[in-house]
DNA sequence: GTGATCAAGTGATTTAGTCACTTTCATGAC
DNA sequence: GTCATGAAAGTGACTAAATCACTTGATCAC
């Protein structure tokens, strides 16, 4: 069986993303009405909504009432976080931080091995800035675990991290709350960053180890008041 | 600004996955027609089935023409892959690679230190049938890697491996098709199997770690024909 | 210039209805 | 009794035509 043909929208919803493909739309890049899709693809605007909905999930497109339909950052993303995600349980937190533990060492390594000036010199920003209180739920302190991902030059692993982070941007939340050393935090990360750029590999990897260690054994010590749900 | 309120059919979506949750509904279960929704919430139809898509696009749910909606596994998942991911490059496959290389030697460790009997078994059964040719877009070969994070005991990890591999299925079976040497696959999956098994973190991590960069040689040295698209 | 106002364009939602698919259960043949 | 047939009920898929609400930009008064 060739499993048939898909759902109507899901069909629509591929034809889109081609057509934001054939035009080479970026981020921010208004699309056509919905009102024109529907002439263009000939079917009615519930079926349009019904694929526009499902783009608007994965972030490939956004929806702004009276505006327009605008081009997303989810096109060029393959990996992303689940926005109806699970809810925080204590484990759910210390998971996280133990993947991330899993993870980030190796990509501190390899960022130590690239050296891209350019991604550190954002690193070095994203360190600058960390000490500052996020806005409208950006994080300057976590932005800076994504953008040594992204001076590892891996796309797919500052993908990963990104999505990491951001997937459960309560427990974080969470965790800056039980943990909250922001100076420790901060001269950490500075340690880190020095190691990237003087490319010792072997010592970016020991100190973003031990900066998730410590992490890690003060979210194990506290105590989680909402253990129990 | 509070933001607002979000669309309606978003805020529905939320709505409908607290009902899942409140009603303790899993994979599989039916959920109730969208006509009923659309009573219980009090709106129409068509925003009962644009928060349905927008769930659907996550694998929240999963509509069967003339059956139902049913319940998806996307539901305790916190990462997932892409499905409208990008094209395919030479560079993503080795791309995707380099990121397992950076990822699962940590996660092979890790799984040799929990030695969870259950989750052996099941690595066991997933190296055995390993050989046997693919179905329904089910990659026995990967199984192996998805369930040897899932025995690291890090469900997030699991999730991770999971949606680096599924995100590229198509890279994945490019992979293949350059570096076809099942038998010597199969093998050093035993091996790391082994290791696991002995609770050998060291060696289960270098393991696999040569395991993976002899498939990101083979890939390296392979030319791809449709490398210029 | 500056500010308010209005109109056009857009997405959001409703209402009502038709079509297509799946399941089920009663009917009937064997 | 068992199994196939087939109609019916329930479901999602889609259409059609409107109306409402929001954004934007141009217009116009000051």
């Amino acid at each position: 069986m060739t499993q048939g043909r898909a759902s109507f929208s899901e069909q629509l919803a591929d034809d889109i993303v081609q057509l934001i493909r054939s035009e080479s739309l970026g981020p921010g890049d208004v699309l056509e009405s919905s009102r024109d899709l529907a002439k263009r693809f000939a079917v009615t605007t519930p079926t349009v909504r019904e694929a526009l909905r499902r783009l608007e999930a994965t972030g490939v497109v956004e929806l702004r009432h009276g505006s327009g339909t605008y081009i997303g950052p989810g096109l060029e993303r393959s990996v992303l976080a689940n926005p109806h995600r699970p809810h925080i349980t204590r484990s759910s937190v210390i998971e996280l931080v133990q993947a991330r533990l899993v993870i980030e060492p190796g990509i501190a390594a390899l960022a130590a091995s690239a050296r891209d000036a350019a991604a550190l010199q954002r690193l070095e920003a994203a360190a600058a800035t960390a000490l500052q209180p996020p806005v409208h739920g950006f994080r300057p302190a976590l932005n800076f675990h994504v953008e040594l991902a992204a001076a590892s030059g891996n796309g797919l692993l500052r993908e990963t991290v990104e999505a990491l982070l951001h997937v459960r941007a309560s427990e974080q939340t969470e965790i800056r709350f039980r943990y909250d050393d922001r100076q420790r935090d901060h001269a950490e990360h500075l340690e880190i960053l020095a190691a990237v750029c003087d490319g010792d590999g072997a010592a970016a990897e020991r100190l973003t180890r031990e900066h998730l260690s410590t992490i890690r054994e003060s979210l194990e010590a506290a105590d989680f008041g909402e253990a129990a749900p």
